[in-house]
DNA sequence: CTGATTTAATTCACATGTTAAGTAATTAAA
DNA sequence: TTTAATTACTTAACATGTGAATTAAATCAG
């Protein structure tokens, strides 16, 4: 128990910490436009009519295919999202609809704002850097260890 | 839309990522042992007989306290932690039970072993300096911003 | 000491994470 | 070309995330 690092110092705390922090800077903001900021992930993957399945979506968005198929459908229901014919009748591809574009182009305007307070609070070069690195870590994991 | 950074580039994204990879290290070692990784990280924080209410284990943990009401019951119910008398009736003050002690020695053995390889893969150096990283930029946000 | 306020947890309701199993369409093999 | 194997997605079941409302105990004001 000793050899335990302090719980503060551990990768994974500071990892969800971090995360939450950041996540936290938005989620009133997506709230109020009556999105989740994990339903918000798949809106910003969409915008400006891209077209996707549901695999490279839920890759895209960091979302298990599970709960995408349960968030395509809370998103359909509310006309946010629409399916399009695919070759491969296998797959599940959507795009959003006129007032899904809309609803994006609204939000991302101040979304856009709430990121840049963030990156002049912590600075520019740093943020930069921070996330060059989280990319460099995962590459080393998924690969080496 | 064209001025959005490119989806890999945000930070919430990046920070996911990041974690997904992190905790997919561990997931299936702490799986084996019967827990989730939320759950042990109740244990990891109660290990070497400490005793904590439930306001601070949800703190130290990162869970939010509806979640860590569930899993104090679930693990309550498989004697790997027991409740402590204490003097505020208001609160759950809990600890680890001698089996839960014991799973967490065991458990530790392993985990410490692949922390050692993530710190061995990616740099210790880097590492310590992404952890230091991540904690200003949570104590940036939850100021000044 | 009594009533109002605050605090610590819990409960509720719903969204998502997570694994395993199931279904339908495509592809590959015999 | 008919079957076996793959692939893309869905469904199911349970754990956790999340915000709002509740309950019980402690504290405070009068």
């Amino acid at each position: 128990m000793a050899d335990a690092p302090r719980y503060d110092d551990s990768l994974t705390i500071a990892l969800l910490r971090a995360r939450e922090a950041v996540t936290a800077q938005f989620r009133d903001h997506v709230a109020a436009g009556g999105l989740t900021l994990t339903q918000w992930r798949v809106i910003r993957a969409l915008a400006g009519g891209t077209e996707l399945d549901t695999t490279t979506l839920a890759h895209r968005c960091v979302i298990l295919a599970p709960s995408l198929t349960r968030i395509i459908k809370t998103l359909e229901g509310r006309c946010l999202i629409e399916q399009v014919p695919a070759r491969d009748r296998r797959q599940r591809v959507v795009r959003l609809t006129a007032d899904g574009e809309a609803m994006f182009t609204e939000m991302w305007a101040v979304s856009k704002t709430k990121y840049a307070a963030i990156e002049a609070a912590f600075g520019r070069a740093e943020m930069h850097n921070l996330v060059e690195t989280l990319n460099r870590l995962r590459a080393v994991l998924e690969e080496d260890v």
